[in-house]
DNA sequence: CGATATTGTCAACGCTGCGTCGACAATTAT
DNA sequence: ATAATTGTCGACGCAGCGTTGACAATATCG
């Protein structure tokens, strides 16, 4: 890092562009996705040429990637303010979870969309996803297994496999309701119908948990 | 259909060529996904020229239609059987079916990583998956409402949704173990954690309903 | 049997999108 | 001023797609 030798301002410069192809890029992937966005288009609504935007990414991918870390970023920010607004009770708490996830998916259903389509293509999309994925799995798996521990759950399937799918499950759902494709549960009800699997999954029908408290969840603090 | 006015056969013909084709889609999809594969590529392994695989197919994605078109076929027979076999008891009944899914993703692989990232590219693909989908998404939420009205399984989310969430968890889950990416159960629990939730989504702990054997399951969740 | 419709085959073309190279501008440090 | 540095882009080469037009090969009809 050699800092600042070469010019600062004519114009733009640096920061702004990046943004300005950032915006661009997003503004473009609530329309299409990534496959239908050439990166002349994205050059060209960032008000820039094909080969400058190539200065400031390795390629679509990596906007997209750029993009996505920014949603996750927020994603887990949202989740874990609505978990501490849940407070202790364990109910409260994965109702919070779902709907942070039902908000993400629905705030950025273009990018969504287009990552499941990159996810093929693009190894470092799908490294971020299978990253996030795993950690959602994982928080997930350690909160069914204090439920158990507690004696609100009862035992069954190894709680990270039970884990692994109720999130899979979310991530499908979504974005099968949220794309507007696919038979899908009707938007209101999505929630609660994901709930509901969940609670099912977990509980068993045992008589579900009283406030019971205890230093169940994370605690995030901010500020 | 001025039939056969044409060439029978110099070496080989029509049939034994869009056989050919299929054949040689089937073995590259099943290492690499479709846009990894060109169409030259196909056509190369099936021993034409390129202009030639256009005389038998629109493009890439058509011979993915027809692959997938005959998958579809041999698994809802596969299942049809498995559920038959599996007599009238509903508990049994249930495996069977996520068996016979299971079966089917695992038994084609490399077809499905290539529909699924497909998906968003290919009408004729999105169409085909979603019908498929919806029916079975149908079937499932007929057999949950039938459990319903006989009594066994409680009311709950309307049955069309709760189908809805567990047949896209077990097409995302199996494709997540399958593909072998993604956190995802192990290969052998698989079933019964997939089987696990849909109990649980369907029956909520009522006592499940009434098997005859108690072969396939050890425990008694009536104490 | 030759004339002709039909089916199959491919070399060569044009197109779109990708990624890079090299020349050139603008700016700042020395 | 000179040089270093950061941007910017015209123009290139490449890969893959889909089509065209000419050319087999074969079946059918007269």
């Amino acid at each position: 890092m050699k800092t600042g030798r070469g010019r600062r301002r004519q114009r733009v410069s640096g920061d702004e562009r990046e943004g300005a192809i950032l915006a661009a890029a997003e503004r473009l992937l609530a329309e299409r996705t990534l496959h239908e966005v050439s990166v002349d288009d994205i050059a060209r609504a960032a008000g820039i040429s094909r080969p400058t935007f190539y200065f400031y990414f390795e390629g679509k991918d990596a906007v997209l990637l750029a993009l996505l870390d920014r949603v996750v970023t927020e994603a887990r920010r949202d989740r874990d303010d609505a978990l501490e607004a849940a407070g202790d009770d364990p109910l409260p708490a994965w109702r919070a979870v779902i709907e942070a996830f039902a908000r993400t998916w629905r705030a950025n259903r273009g990018l969504i969309r287009s990552a499941e389509e990159a996810r093929g293509a693009s190894a470092g999309v799908r490294e971020l996803w299978e990253r996030v994925t795993a950690q959602l799995v994982d928080e997930t798996a350690a909160a069914i297994e204090l439920e158990r521990a507690r004696g609100a759950a009862p035992p069954g399937p190894p709680a990270a496999d039970l884990a692994a799918c109720l999130v899979l499950m979310n991530e499908r759902v979504l974005a099968s309701a949220c794309t507007g494709l696919q038979p899908a549960p009707a938007a209101d009800g999505l929630v609660d119908t994901l709930l509901a699997v969940w609670l099912g999954a977990i509980y068993q029908g045992s008589a579900q948990p009283a406030a019971r408290r205890g230093k169940d969840s994370r605690r995030r603090r901010r500020s």
